[in-house]
DNA sequence: AGATCACTGAACCTAAAAGTTCAATGCTGC
DNA sequence: GCAGCATTGAACTTTTAGGTTCAGTGATCT
């Protein structure tokens, strides 16, 4: 399995909403910090800042070109977390049916 | 989609390696306050914080047994990272390809 | 060259997170 | 009823997060 710190900053960056709506956003298409920051209402620098987040996690590339920087998603980390989510959805599956059948059984026990 | 602070706390309770040794464990099995402070050498009260931030964001179901608190999973929450995660997955799938294609065709232009 | 535009770095502020200690509270077992 | 155990609540400390302002830096356009 993934080693923790890079889980860590995977479910941190997609933590907040600011930052999964760049991530929406980026879907549509590469943007630069301000064309992030302007529909965001953030200034330039706390917008950085996000970016850097996400860049750190792996979620986004970025690439300085002129005196912009265009930001771009970058999709294998999400596999990461997605591995992570999934391993356990199922493993969890399970146990919820076990406990499902273990209520069942305790209340034909009570009558 | 579901709503921000949903996933807010979701994905914020999935960002503490402690946190998700807790869900791993309780995968395995209910377990009181007790049982998961001791292996991670936490004081009892720090660990009722972590499985109280786990209860919050939905992903643990805890009940007052005696004088023990039994904790287990409660999964419906993982759903809703799950989707939204794999949502935007196949959007960057198909973003990625397209900028495959992209760069191939400067390649090609460059030389 | 000089003006301007987009970003960046440093410093700062405030609020929240992660953890602690210490003092209740409320069951359980004798 | 009383001793003891598991958990809880309040208060406190230290880091980290999210955001700002303000002063550079480097590219672009006359």
């Amino acid at each position: 399995m993934v080693h923790d710190v890079v889980l860590d900053r995977v479910f941190s960056a997609l933590s907040d909403a600011t930052r999964r709506a760049i991530i929406t956003r980026l879907g549509e298409g590469p943007a630069t910090i301000g064309e992030l920051a302007e529909p965001a209402g953030m200034t330039l620098t706390g917008m950085k800042k996000h970016v850097q987040v996400l860049e750190d996690a792996g979620l986004v590339v970025t690439e300085k070109v002129g005196r912009s920087r265009q930001c771009r998603i970058g999709a294998e980390r999400l596999d990461d977390a997605m591995a992570w989510i999934s391993f356990y959805q199922r493993l969890w599956e399970r146990r919820l049916d076990g406990l499902d059948a273990y209520f069942t059984l305790q209340k034909g026990r009570e009558k």
